[in-house]
DNA sequence: TTGTATTCCTACCATTTTGGTAGTAAAATA
DNA sequence: TATTTTACTACCAAAATGGTAGGAATACAA
């Protein structure tokens, strides 16, 4: 039911550099990193995984840094969750590729297919602009 | 967001009782690792922490068990679960205990709060009687 | 009353996951 | 060309997970 330290670092990342999605400038780490207070190497790991996704525009070098691909509505938390944390799914049985060949007879299936299905919902309706203005 | 195995277990072996619950007899956990497939003694350990809710009446020696101490819609899956889970809540900051110092500054307080408050209502809401019969 | 079945309780432990750090290569630009 | 930044790989300590082991206490059946 937790969401690691690396989901929720994720969300504050996305959420900063949404904050400058109208700026004409990309964000760098090193920024992200201060004005966060997360270490500048775990931010890095964590962009690993957002960057297979196709959020970002990068850029190196001096000047260089991040920006989003799309603006901030486009992006949903679960969709940020998702792209960080392994097992997203209550249990292993409602993972997308339906990995549980017990489904017809266990019966606490219906219980985390439900739960699943509720909070996969929920997460999808949630983007970044929702927590922008607060 | 994964609820673990001991979770997952909990509410197997809470269904299963809940399936006793009519009849005028102790289920024994011996009973209800060999219908479940779950060692014994993982059962037991399970069990200790969820009679530390006021869930079951219990006898021990022959033809002794556990029965439940109310009726099946009294036992949401939401309790069941955090009886047994140490960290339901999706980040520290959202625990009951409100410990996060940070609620006013940090930007992304709110994402764990609404998701927190919808997962909860959820889980409060979905009792043992609704996945009884299926 | 004695043996057996069962709950109750405390330790222990291997494996996996989490939450990082370190070092270096590649590229962009001032 | 020096510096800044992303990109990538490897490593590691601590915590959580998912159990097992061994016994004590208790209740009941025979």
């Amino acid at each position: 039911m937790k969401i690691t330290t690396k989901g929720r670092y994720a969300v504050a990342v996305m959420l900063e550099l949404a904050y400058n999605y109208e700026k004409d400038e990309f964000l760098s780490l090193k920024d992200i990193s201060e004005k966060e207070g997360i270490s500048l190497k775990y931010i890095e790991k964590i962009m690993l995984d957002l960057k297979k996704e196709d959020f970002f525009i990068t850029s190196r070098g001096q000047e260089g840094g991040y920006k989003l691909k799309y603006s901030p509505e486009k992006y949903t938390i679960g969709k940020i969750i998702n792209a960080v944390e392994k097992d997203l799914a209550p249990a292993s049985c409602v993972k997308e590729d339906n990995s549980c060949e017990k489904q017809g007879i266990c019966k606490t299936y219906p219980v985390w297919k439900d739960l699943n299905d509720e909070m996969t919902k929920y997460l999808n309706s949630k983007t970044l602009k929702d927590y922008m203005e607060v």
